[in-house]
DNA sequence: TGCATTTTTTACCATTTGGTAAAGAAATTT
DNA sequence: AAATTTCTTTACCAAATGGTAAAAAATGCA
């Protein structure tokens, strides 16, 4: 399949769009490949793209107060990647989307992102839904603190079983909150 | 103050309205009074309301697959209480939001929160803006599980000062992920 | 292929957190 | 005010997790 069609796809699960608008998309876009370790998006600069994931894993992260490597979010196929509100309120980040595998996007710049407004009625009403399902799936999949190392693993497996084999685990370690030393050990005792 | 003042006050942070605008947003609102234990949203209802704290505590929990009560969020002053994307997909909502102290809300039904769209220009970007700000919030004030107990308490200190004093700490436990007796034994151990 | 680097596992012990029980304190009801 | 209920603390021990170190395995590179 194309790499527009994934991303019309996507996007018609939350509106409709007629042929004329549906081009007008694929015309404002562009298609870029990350090799993995690339940057999408730093900390310290203003975001200025949303990114469709059309192939591959990114992995969203910071440093703590201790200058430890904290996983945040893996963004998988068919997700956007981007640091939505500072990429609204044009503030500096804090935060890294990072190519954890080879990946393919889709990318709108933010004018781009923003400008569909004027061209396309329903485009704000599909931007808002697929911005908020993001934010919600992010913390709704996300670990939980109530829960326990191990039931946090097996949590992860269910929700993002596209992910665990393709990113190293100690970065799921860091996703879980768990040393790489204790996912070695609850991965043990489980299978 | 009068309640519709701090209800104006925070929607003029992401927007701005004219006196007409703003004479209908009153308009379309209803004040309520919430005694502490009343639920403003039920677990097996679908969400109907948007609810603009303007004095007290709410607080957003659920049953985990232990029957344990788990804290998901606490909701101040001059924050937006709703089930939101249950309340916009029209589902059934697996959590409830109840009142911790005696409250005071402005309530906007689905119809008026929706409807105001096709009243006032502007009310669209600023719904979204205060929705996507409120997402965005609760997953970044909310505990960190890479943080150790300790850690998380006084995250929690910094991040909800208003609340500390005026809800159970078990619910401040169960926010935190941790036993009653775990954050009775940090509280010692710290002051 | 062979070497260097990174990642993962294992082991040991210290520390943190949970489970159970019970006492004490505070809030609520009668 | 007294009684009841709910909430919080304390204590003890078991279990889970972290810190350090080192070995083993996998990966990337020359």
């Amino acid at each position: 399949m194309l790499m527009m069609d994934s991303l019309i796809d996507y996007i018609l699960r939350f509106g409709h769009l007629n042929t004329s608008e549906i081009a007008l998309i694929k015309a404002s876009v562009t298609q870029i490949e990350l090799k993995k370790g690339v940057y999408f998006s730093e900390a310290g600069a203003i975001p200025r793209q949303v990114g469709f994931v059309v192939q591959g894993v990114l992995r969203g992260w910071y440093y703590n107060q201790d200058g430890e490597d904290i996983t945040r979010c893996f963004i998988a196929e068919n997700s956007l990647a981007a640091d939505y509100l500072n990429l609204e309120s044009h503030q500096i980040s804090t935060e890294y989307i990072q190519a954890c595998t080879d990946c393919k996007l889709i990318v709108f710049s933010k004018a781009q992102w923003e400008g569909l407004s004027h061209s396309i009625a329903g485009w704000d009403i599909i931007k808002n839904k697929m911005v908020q399902l993001c934010m919600y799936q992010k913390s709704r999949k996300g670990p939980v603190v109530s829960q326990d190392a191990s039931s946090r693993y097996l949590e992860f497996l269910k929700n993002y079983p596209e992910v665990m084999l393709r990113v190293p685990l100690r970065y799921i370690a860091s996703y879980l909150g768990v040393t790489q030393q204790s996912l070695s050990r609850i991965r043990k005792n489980i299978s």
